[in-house]
DNA sequence: TATGAATGAGCATTCATTCAT
DNA sequence: AATGAATGAATGCTCATTCAT
């Protein structure tokens, strides 16, 4: 069903299940997260949400829908607005975690789908190839820092695993250590990542 | 029960389950990983698991220790035979990295069980300390660098969480692409991290 | 509530119903057939199907009675206007087989209904009364025979259910093999029966 | 699970479970017909029915094996001891009414899977096959008569269709009438079929 | 020690029905 | 008269755990 068809009420809906979805993915993790879980959240009964989503992949598949959306609003414009690579990646980082400080349960939400939800067979999960575009979309980025001449040569790849897999870190701590200083981090992780991407004299 | 108190016997049906459960772990995921696919791959019946370990958690528990038992063996001689924090940092992440390479499964297991495994109340999962572990000896090396004068001045744990997140995020890309370059990563890492940390001219 | 007080655009409604529950009936069958599917075939709303007609049941009674007076208006009239009983058996199998052909959904319908309705507890369905009441019918056919010396002496309910039986058993034919050559069968039956019944010299 | 790989134990539970699904199949209906009920009837938790077939499916398919071959062993032996065609369709005809008489749950069950078990999207459900192997079957019988000499010219697609159909409508009159006077009706039809289908003079 | 049959709670999903709008 | 959102019971299934043999 395509959103321009739905009523303001189903919209509603929609969004509270969602916003509900969230909430129970981020106190309660992945596994705990049942279809009953979420409609007593909401206070509402099961079948609505089959009504409204039509199972819970489809759920699911809103609730990461919902949440790349609100990261991207954020995110890529402050990133394009930056005149250097340098400045880009420090955008990169500053509105990664800026993003985790603003909307610290639907990330944890996002979080939980994309590291719990199960393959087929043990292979990666539906949405891993969500961690794939991050990927390559950062090393577009760095790749910018490469032909503009600001940059050391490094392989992009595996800078961009690197800096990936620092950002990723945070959630995780972040969900033991709610007083965390994610300030400090954001300082720390742009200055590492500004001093081992530019040229060395 | 006590590991001194158990028979030959008992120790060895023990290894064999521990190392099943590996094996699952790592080629169907934790979400598929059943007592019942345990038993089937040991070729036993389920009730000797139960019988061995009491249940899956603390099945769960001694899959982690093993692994990091095999972990530790590897990695913290050739940390601590270095002479300086800076190859003492090298041989951190290489170490790592050589530990992917040659207990593939050990690890993919126990990211498995450190990502998957629920916690009781969408806290922090019973393994995420092992985390916090891993944070707390690295920032001892960082220290070291610190007091010896090596490393600039940056905080130890943010860069801590930036060595162990993009080591961390090895075991997905290498799930997600099994023809990955380590020996690039690992490179790549060393030089990364050797050049963020160290005092700057 | 009577026919009579119904408004012309009840009535209607009613009918476009009906067809509908009829086609979704004869295209997907009795497990398929839901009240949803109903309304989504008709491009109404479910809630509709519950005002007009009370509940599932009663649109069942309505689809059955709808079906069973299409029947009894064609094939009738051509049975009572034989001269003969042996004349009125053939005209029997014969306009029974035309409905298949020229009703063939409705009949569909008709089958799936009486064949997959549940009865409260596994007694006969609420609709295997129609059959009885077919089988009685029958057997008038066949006394008229007997009392006007056509037919051989036989067990007129035997004879009936098994004429009936032949006469049924080819919806399910149909169903499954839509290519099926009715015209053949229909002059094979009539063949059969009217060797079956007649005076043996 | 091949058969022989069965324990005793194991085989007896499915049996029980198997006669269990019969008796309610045939006293309840396919559609009452629950994995619960079932359970119950065994005075055994749901789970144990999982835990021998896998699932309802496999169940269903164990029921209708058991049934067939039942209804193999009664009736084959007995046609084909026939010398003449026309005696192994009196044969046909009586060992399928006897079966009905021995074996009347069983057969009821049967019937209620083939004519209720749902298809994919409203075709034919996986054992209405069932019903086009016992025509083909029957035609076989009908050509042994053809080639002998001992029928008269017919189309043994259409007879077969109308002497299977009289001896499935038998099972529904059963249902609704159990004080049924099976013999008379297999004398009957019977007389019926060898009428009908001997050669004229 | 080991077996494997059995349990029972928990899961997502379907669907006829109800009812405020 | 019609809508369609909401209900809640029922179903098949999975799986860690238990226990008599």
């Amino acid at each position: 069903m395509p959103p321009e068809s739905r009523t303001f009420i189903e919209e509603a809906r929609r969004a509270q299940i969602i916003e509900c979805a969230i909430e129970v993915l981020a106190e309660h993790g992945y596994a705990h997260t049942t279809m009953a879980r979420i409609a007593k959240q909401a206070k509402i009964s099961t079948g609505v949400i089959s009504y409204h989503f039509g199972g819970k992949d489809q759920l699911t598949q809103a609730v990461v829908a919902e949440v790349a959306k609100l990261a991207t609003d954020l995110m890529v414009p402050r990133i394009l607005a930056q005149p250097t690579a340098a400045e880009g990646l420090r955008a990169y980082i500053e509105s990664n975690l800026d993003f985790m400080r603003e909307h610290r349960k639907p990330l944890l939400a996002l979080v939980e789908i994309i590291t719990h939800m199960p393959g087929e067979a043990g292979g990666p999960g539906p949405y891993a190839g969500q961690e794939e575009v991050a990927i390559t979309d950062l090393e577009k980025l760095l790749d910018w820092g490469h032909k503009a001449g600001e940059f050391r040569e490094f392989d992009t790849r595996s800078m961009a695993i690197a800096i990936r897999g620092a950002i990723d870190a945070v959630p995780g701590r972040l969900l033991n250590n709610p007083d965390f200083d994610l300030d400090l981090l954001t300082r720390e992780l742009v200055t590492t990542f500004t001093i081992a991407t530019r040229r060395q004299s």
